[in-house]
DNA sequence: ATTTTACAAATTTTT
DNA sequence: TTTGTAAAAT
């Protein structure tokens, strides 16, 4: 038997062994579901079949990496190069660059993110003169965005009474007239949206046979992880791929459905016997990640709910801890806690601090827990939330480079056209644009063509104006043009003024600003250098753009070495695992979240949120909520979660906070009485470890640094499981002198030739060995001194 | 055209 | 709590 096959168990071998026709794989939360994915995809390579011929649609950017990188681990380097791996988004922007001129789009066209797209709509509202509280963007990206995903486009919803008839009961009669304008500037700005990439993917693949064709061909085994995630888009596209050979193999967990609001369809999951009567079913049921504790407190939640498929999620491993509930009087409160059982476990167990989870409904949530945890040194990383990609000055500078691939890119264009100051107001953008609109003309073409049309309306100073910019942008493009991706946007960064206005400002948020300003410099320095390495790989800015609009928190590495408590929405901790998980926030309205609890449907999808976090702990898992919370600025009073109750006691053990002398212990148990019974007034100002409760913002002590810099300039990756023993060997090196043998992760041995620059821009030129010489900036490229 | 000031609104989850 | 928008002033 192949080598490969016996590392795993019956069910999963099974699994991986049915290479031909269809097979859906149901896998229990912790069951080995990435590793039945990874030794599928080796066993096919094994039985000769070539990874040209192998697409496998993942979660998340990050996951695709690893699983490649282990790919080419167990069966080399060579033999793995041509498998494609990525999420949907980035695997389907990838062949509409290649195929989108079919359609009409140029190769180097836009990803509009979120706010871009309601910005788009936010100008149409106001070009129609509409009353904007009524149509909201935010609101309308959300349903064409929910449109798109169910394959409904403008002509489409014309023949759909139905929707029209909703659309006018929502008092938008106007919807449809919005979706069709919104589809016309964005395709005359070479700008998809991310719905478009699976949008016009279908298109593509409907109207185009022979593009069809080739795909299908090529694609012959096709894996999707996280099934139930897929929405219709999806759903079609993979189905349409793998129509030919039909060696499709889906892998997800009902129980884990999670997005349904992005369109997620669970039925796709429930259904995949009807599309595919031939289907083999594998159930993955063995958990090999958590505690007995922890999969039957689990199962016991789950099973409240109706919409499951038939699964016993079990597991050997030894029954741990009991799942420790802990009601905090305050939000404050509740961040003091888990901060302090993060502290007793390092310092006890010796457990570093990325085995640490805390999980939260809403990011609104962390601050309280960044708090605590900067309060007692302990580095932490948020994920989500802004991300370093959505920042203001981050975002201004993308929009040059932007611009400058795709002059007809609308949002890049407005905004930077007066950022920073060019005296062209919002007078002026009115007028070209409407000159725009009567013209079909992108914002960029009006401004070049307006100076021969007096008529419009904009004075002699301004044309000038508008005509230095587009020169500008033309002499950018140029810059763009000799493929030095790092040198011309360091050019674009000086030319457009950018740099000098962020150095006028002279507030800690400006130098901030102007700090993540070089940090995305050194990002395309580094993107650069990697791509520059790979064979093939394209080095460009444009390929930099392209990457970035698809580029999520939870796919970017850390690049300290520190060990870090992980802060994340739950939604983001799909897929992870930790020794240490702290659910918090377990409150009616937060957690079932208000906007859920109408529903049934919706309340079992916040079940299952619940679910996935329960399971994302292997060791210990804590649950905590708090009685009174600040939420827009106000304190309120919160119930308990009716999720604690359903979960079966035996696997709980209440913690409660101090108790007064003169009150009942039984009447501070939860549940004891109707949501918080008759809680004491606390006279004592102490928390359950004996710790004086500081007031508000007095604990922090200005002499100690807090672990983490105040405003972390980028986030930083992490990696849950391997926080021991990483980094390659050699010794770290502040100070480099020329003459000195060094070690660089990706290029490997050389020799310091040259120093250049101080403080964040000092840099390094080195002459590797093999890769020939590189010039470095040391804040970024680790370089070690050569151990011999 | 830009800056200042005041006031309001807003918080679910994300590719 | 912060962020964004509208009106008013320069």
């Amino acid at each position: 038997m192949s080598t490969l096959l016996q590392q795993l168990n019956p069910a999963q071998r099974a699994a991986v062994e049915a290479t031909d026709g269809p097979v859906m794989v149901i896998a229990g939360a912790g069951s080995g579901k990435t590793r039945v994915l990874m030794y599928r995809i080796a066993y096919l390579m094994e039985q000769g079949v070539d990874p040209f011929n192998i697409l496998a649609l993942t979660f998340t950017n990050k996951a695709a990496r690893e699983m490649k990188a282990r790919i080419a681990g167990m069966m080399g380097d060579s033999a793995s190069k041509g498998l494609w791996m990525g999420t949907f988004h980035s695997v389907f922007a990838r062949i509409l660059r290649a195929e989108g001129g079919a359609l009409g789009f140029p190769s180097n066209f836009t990803i509009y993110d979120t706010e871009d797209a309601q910005k788009v709509i936010a100008n149409l509202v106001k070009e129609k003169d509409l009353d904007k509280e009524i149509y909201k963007p935010k609101t309308l990206q959300n349903r064409i965005s929910a449109y798109k995903n169910a394959l409904v486009t403008p002509s489409a919803y014309a023949q759909r009474a139905d929707l029209i008839e909703a659309d006018k009961a929502a008092r938008l009669p106007l919807l449809g007239a919005i979706y069709t304008e919104y589809t016309e500037r964005c395709f005359r700005a070479g700008a998809m949206d991310f719905d478009d990439l699976l949008l016009k993917t279908n298109e593509l693949l409907a109207r185009f046979p022979e593009i069809l064709a080739k795909y299908q061909d090529r694609f012959r085994y096709l894996m999707v992880d996280e099934y139930q995630d897929t929405n219709h888009s999806q759903y079609i596209i993979v189905k349409a791929l793998a129509s030919r050979f039909e060696n499709l193999c889906v892998v997800g967990d009902d129980a884990q459905s999670i997005y349904s609001f992005r369109g997620a369809n669970i039925r796709n999951i429930l259904s995949f016997r009807q599309d595919y009567p031939e289907a083999q079913i594998f159930k993955l049921e063995q958990n090999y990640r958590s505690t007995d504790h922890i999969v039957r407190a689990a199962n016991s939640l789950i099973e409240k709910n109706k919409d499951r498929l038939e699964k016993v999620v079990w597991t050997a491993n030894d029954p741990g801890e009991k799942i420790t509930v802990f009601k905090a009087i305050s939000d404050f409160e509740e961040g003091n806690y888990v901060a302090e059982r993060i502290s007793e476990s390092h310092f006890q167990h010796q457990w570093d601090y990325s085995r640490f989870a805390i999980l939260y409904r809403t990011n609104a949530q962390s601050r309280a827990f960044e708090d605590a945890l900067r309060k007692r040194n302990i580095p932490y990383r948020i994920f989500g939330g802004l991300s370093f990609y959505m920042r203001k000055e981050v975002k201004d500078l993308l929009a040059y480079f932007r611009l400058a691939i795709n002059p007809n890119d609308e949002e890049a264009f407005r905004r930077i056209i007066n950022y920073p100051k060019r005296e062209i107001g919002p007078t002026t953008l009115d007028r070209l644009n409407v000159f725009a609109q009567e013209k079909r003309l992108s914002l960029f073409e009006a401004a070049e063509e307006v100076v021969m049309y007096p008529s419009a309306g904009i004075n002699g100073p301004t044309v000038q104006r508008l005509s230095n910019f587009c020169i500008m942008i033309r002499s950018f493009a140029a810059e763009i043009a000799k493929g030095q991706a790092y040198e011309a946007a360091q050019f674009m960064a000086n030319a457009s003024g950018l740099i000098r206005d962020l150095k006028s400002d002279g507030t800690p948020e400006g130098v901030s600003r102007l700090e993540n300003t070089m940090e995305l410099l050194n990002a395309i320095q580094d993107f650069y250098q990697r791509q520059s390495q790979v064979e093939g790989g394209d080095a460009s800015l444009g390929a930099f753009l392209q990457d970035v609009a698809l580029i999520t928190d939870a796919d970017k590495e850390d690049d300290e070495g520190t060990p870090k408590v992980s802060l994340m929405s739950i939604h983001q901790s799909k897929g992870l695992e930790f020794p240490c998980v702290f659910v918090v926030g377990l409150e009616e309205t937060l957690f079932p979240n208000l906007m859920a609890i109408n529903s049934r449907e919706d309340l079992e999808e916040e079940r299952r949120l619940f679910y996935v976090a329960l399971t994302r702990a292997e060791r210990k898992a804590y649950i905590t909520y708090a009685h009174t919370r600040y939420r827009f600025g106000k304190l309120i009073d919160c119930e308990p979660s009716r999720f604690i109750e359903e979960i079966d006691e035996q696997h709980l053990d209440f913690k409660i906070p101090t108790v007064h002398p003169f009150t009942p212990p039984e009447s501070l148990l939860p549940f004891s009485g109707q949501g918080w019974g008759k809680a004491p007034a606390r006279f004592g100002n102490s928390t359950p470890t004996g710790r004086t409760f500081p007031g508000k913002d007095t604990g922090s002590s200005p002499r100690t640094r807090p672990a983490q810099p105040p405003a972390p300039a980028r986030p930083a990756g992490m990696k849950p499981l391997e926080s021991l023993g990483n980094g390659p060997t050699g010794v770290p090196i502040d100070t480099p002198e020329i003459g000195m043998r060094v070690v660089h992760p990706q290029f490997g041995r050389g020799q310091v030739v040259d120093l250049n620059g101080e403080g964040p821009n000092a840099s390094a030129t080195v002459l590797f060995d093999h890769t020939g010489e590189k010039k470095l900036l040391l804040r970024f490229a680790k370089l070690e001194r050569e151990t011999p």
